[in-house]
DNA sequence: CCGTTGCATAGACCTTTGTCAATCCGAGGG
DNA sequence: CCCTCGGATTGACAAAGGTCTATGCAACGG
């Protein structure tokens, strides 16, 4: 299980997936932990987030250029962000007084090949 | 938009998604249709039922072959099965006494465009 | 026609989660 | 040293969601 740190917190990053949804009948942990990353997607301001981070140039955005485009509070942004780095989905890198996110491309191709379907 | 038939209610379904996350930034209305598609999925007991029928020789299974190996009341499946109807990645048939639930694999055709990185 | 069997629906309960206001922390700059 | 600015954390609150029990409904067999 690898950890990843978040401020002062150390949160757990799931055990990636990387079978197909059907290959084998899920257990009830795995289907827990693959339930975890989806949440983590599942949501249409973390979806706009993520798709503003992958609409840059650099493939990152610091919270100060995501907070106006989605109309809530920087507080709000923050949270979800920080949902997005646990899921292993986006990473954090401090640059001055600014933090910026970066995609994690092979994140979503475990989540794409959990979804294909035989 | 597109709508079928679950018992007596008529459910909508969601006006597919089928562009990458990153093609263009997701206005907020998008972005609320795909995080519904996405809870659908983003739930430990649906990946299991996912996972149940898709291992299956035809693709498809009865709620009587699903309720036991999840542990579950047959309400509680019941209720599942009708989500991930609604969502239009089951498809559900009377045949007899038994409603036979069935894997529509464009669905998560879509789900992985949808997560495909730049 | 009545009973049984497989499934759906309704309602209740408790947990999870998205949002905000308020506060705190960390990095620079005078 | 103090002030400012970008972010993170905390606590509160309302809304959404998963599970159960109880009940309703459709199909079929005597």
């Amino acid at each position: 299980m690898t950890t990843v740190t978040q401020g002062l917190a150390v949160v757990d990053v799931q055990p990636v997936c990387c079978t197909p949804i059907s290959a084998a009948p899920l257990d009830r942990a795995t289907a827990e932990g693959l339930a975890r990353l989806l949440k983590a997607v599942a949501d249409p301001t973390r979806l706009q987030l993520l798709s503003l981070v992958a609409g840059t140039q650099a493939r990152e955005a610091c919270v100060c250029e995501l907070t106006e485009p989605l109309g809530l509070t920087q507080p709000t942004v923050s949270h979800h962000l920080k949902v997005l780095v646990d899921a292993g989905l986006l990473t954090r890198k401090r640059r001055g007084p600014w933090a910026y996110y970066g995609l994690v491309a092979e994140r979503f191709d475990d989540l794409r090949t959990l979804l294909s379907t035989p």
